[in-house]
DNA sequence: AAAGTTGTAACTTCGCTTGTTTCAACTTTC
DNA sequence: GAAAGTTGAAACAAGCGAAGTTACAACTTT
């Protein structure tokens, strides 16, 4: 089991766009070239981040930008904007435990808490990384080509 | 996206196995019982957890036995018997991106380490937790319902 | 008015998770 | 040693979600 790729696809877009944005129109298309991932998708995963305040864009003119300074984005928020886990959290609970069972009716309450905190350390850890983070590296990268 | 529901299946049955061990014999029937999972996935799983040396079975005699001390055996063991994540890692990076683009050829390299350290801390936190605090949590609840 | 773009819905495809069926190998008990 | 019960494992089915695809209305710019 693996966490969307649209996640990945999301800090895509956002650097594409922080870096293209001026020297050339972002559009679907643009960014479906540089991601590989379907233009319809990658407008899928934009009306996302445009939900949650990261990104603008408008139908027809075409091109996205930033809604936000790149430091003001943490990889959590993206992975939050693209709904990488539901409510019911990162693990799933096997469905039918035995109310009949001591340990059936119980084992629920005995580990929501453990993995509720190993969630948070993970979503914790993508809180301290900014975007800002990825594209300096990323134009770090390019530099040293 | 969710991890697999054997994991939290997994600490179920290991939980049963402690509890009633000496008290009947635990049988993958027993534990399908308990968990609600079908017993040929019970099986499976425990055949995962012996081949992490977390329990013993045998063909024929039946009943399963813990194979280390409870403080002994991490969830994060657990975890990785069951294969909640493969080599490729808790994030699925988006396959094709463009290497004819800067950014395209670059945002694995920017990424990888940010991602690495963010599946780190959750199985830390796995670590962190051993099975005799769940187990113990578990027969708290028991007694005071 | 024309061309290009976004937003969205409906459908398809593919792989993974879980369940199911079946059966050989093994152990215990009578 | 035969019967009953159990494990281990393979093969298949069903259901679900992720990603791709097609199609088109709404919008902007020229």
């Amino acid at each position: 089991m693996q966490i969307t790729s649209k996640f990945t696809a999301a800090v895509h877009i956002l650097t594409c766009i922080d870096i293209f944005d001026g020297q050339m129109r972002v559009t679907s298309d643009v960014l479906s070239g540089s991601t590989g991932v379907n233009a319809v998708i990658v407008r899928n995963v934009l009306g996302q981040l445009r939900t949650a305040g990261i990104v603008e864009t408008r139908q027809g003119s075409g091109g996205a930008h930033l809604a936000k300074a790149l430091d003001e984005i943490t990889l959590y928020d993206i992975y939050k904007a693209v709904d990488c886990v539901d409510d019911e959290g990162l693990f799933h609970f096997h469905e039918n435990p035995n109310v009949e069972c001591p340990v059936g009716r119980n084992i629920h309450k005995a580990m929501d808490g453990r993995l509720e905190a190993a969630q948070e350390a993970l979503e914790n850890e993508l809180k301290s990384t900014t975007l800002a983070q990825v594209v300096a590296d990323t134009r770090k990268i390019i530099e040293e080509e």
